[in-house]
DNA sequence: TAGTGGTCTAGACCACCAC
DNA sequence: TGGTGGTCTAGACCACTAC
């Protein structure tokens, strides 16, 4: 196998994640193999020791990979996450890379100003209006996520507002419309997580029985700047999807 | 005020992070004020600016801190989470810092081969036992968490695990015990997350209506060699406590 | 003792932003 | 244009582990 080497172009620490990656998932570095060196992968990659050390420690942090002091660098043995609950992305590409075919029901979209706690989690002035959009997810056509999107009509602008209340899925898949067509880049979201039953959620007609348990996220997205831009309650049941996470031991 | 400057001795970017968080903390560096540029904290610390850059970095990974390409560094605007799930501490401390009196009460405790599920996670051998404790935590005397932890007989050793097993209090605080008694440190935990109904809960005697909607985490502490030492199945009434998370966007 | 990862430096150059 | 953060380098020295 040729065994690619950094371009120039993007940045060589995300070049050399990428090889890494690719040569770990593909087997080259098996599990619990020991990787090269840095000095050696320096060489190889025709990069500073650093840059390599920026690249491992970005692996080490996923958790595929393992350093120990004096010894050397190790392929993790643990299995890579199915959906880390600390990344995000689109519902559509998650219940994709799930193998399920993805599929967007809108239930209800209205142009309004939302309720008080969504409008202080916006920052919105008392009137300013927001789109509003009940959603259902579906994977190979079952109902698997159930979601309560608020995004203001001035993040939006008022065009695409009024065009997305006659023909919601223009703001489908959220993310990527809103970095397409409104500029903004969903950079982090803070998010709140619960346990709720079906009859509790803030969500029109659900069709599950009113005491199925649900996992309940409500989030708020925010672009660099720290500017809110998106609001949203989402419901997940237990049989379709299970987030994981690595928690890191704190001293404080 | 006297402002510090690094002594050697501990690493320079975490005397670095901990001064630059003390003077975010004391008002030093306001909220929303923007940092001095990296040159000058270099400059006054007297270290490299890679240092201060490393250090700023992990303020910036945990929110504290905004950096803006050609403009600066600014404090972040967005309040500290309050129990962000991606760290994780001892249960007591967690409800102490909640400025309640915690407290741990004993449900069952035995020393057996675990389920095959549990035994698998802590990749025992069929036979082997470990000493498995049904706890409910309270702060101000309410049950706050229902916990239902396993470690291996191998882990604790035989005198402490027998001896667990009359007075249970000793493994708690587990993390805790497990580094002092066991000299095994819990580097980090693989967590599963979803929502339960109290009727579902491996937990025995729970004082709960059926259908309460809990959070439940089931997780595998695991130490820096990736052995993994605990399990644990962790079940969250939502009056008390909600988790907080910051996700990061991500581009597959 | 040899080899590994961990820390730190001094300096170069680039990309972005405001004026 | 000047100042900021973003990237990268070459090299030094230390701390840890195994033999």
């Amino acid at each position: 196998m040729a065994l690619r080497t950094p371009v120039r172009g993007a940045s060589l620490v995300e070049q050399t994640v990428a090889i890494l990656l690719e040569r770990i998932n593909s087997g080259v570095y098996a599990r619990a193999a020991q990787l090269p060196p840095e000095h050696m992968l320096a060489a190889e990659f025709n990069v500073s020791r650093a840059t390599i050390r920026s690249a491992i420690g970005v692996l080490a942090e996923r958790g595929m990979v393992l350093r120990r002091h004096g010894v050397g660098t190790f392929v993790s043995q643990i299995p890579r996450l199915a959906n880390p609950l600390n990344e995000a992305e689109d519902f559509s590409y998650m219940i994709a890379r799930g193998g399920c075919a993805p599929g967007v029901r809108f239930v209800q979209v209205e142009l309004a100003p939302p309720e008080p706690a969504v409008a202080a989690a916006l920052a919105l002035l008392p009137g300013q209006r927001a789109l509003r959009s009940c959603k259902v997810f579906t994977a190979d056509g079952e109902p698997v996520i159930f979601c309560v999107n608020t995004v203001p009509e001035h993040v939006l602008g008022e065009p695409l507002a009024a065009e997305a209340l006659r023909e919601p899925q223009l703001i489908e898949p959220l993310f990527d419309m809103l970095e397409r067509r409104c500029g903004r880049r969903t950079q982090h979201q803070l998010a709140k997580i619960r346990a709720a039953r079906a009859r509790e959620c803030r969500f029109p007609e659900l069709a599950l029985a009113p005491d199925t348990p649900l996992l309940f996220i409500e989030e708020v997205g925010f672009t660099a700047d720290e500017a809110p831009i998106w609001h949203s309650y989402e419901y997940f049941p237990n049989s379709f999807m299970t987030f994981e996470l690595v928690r890191e031991r704190v001293r404080r």
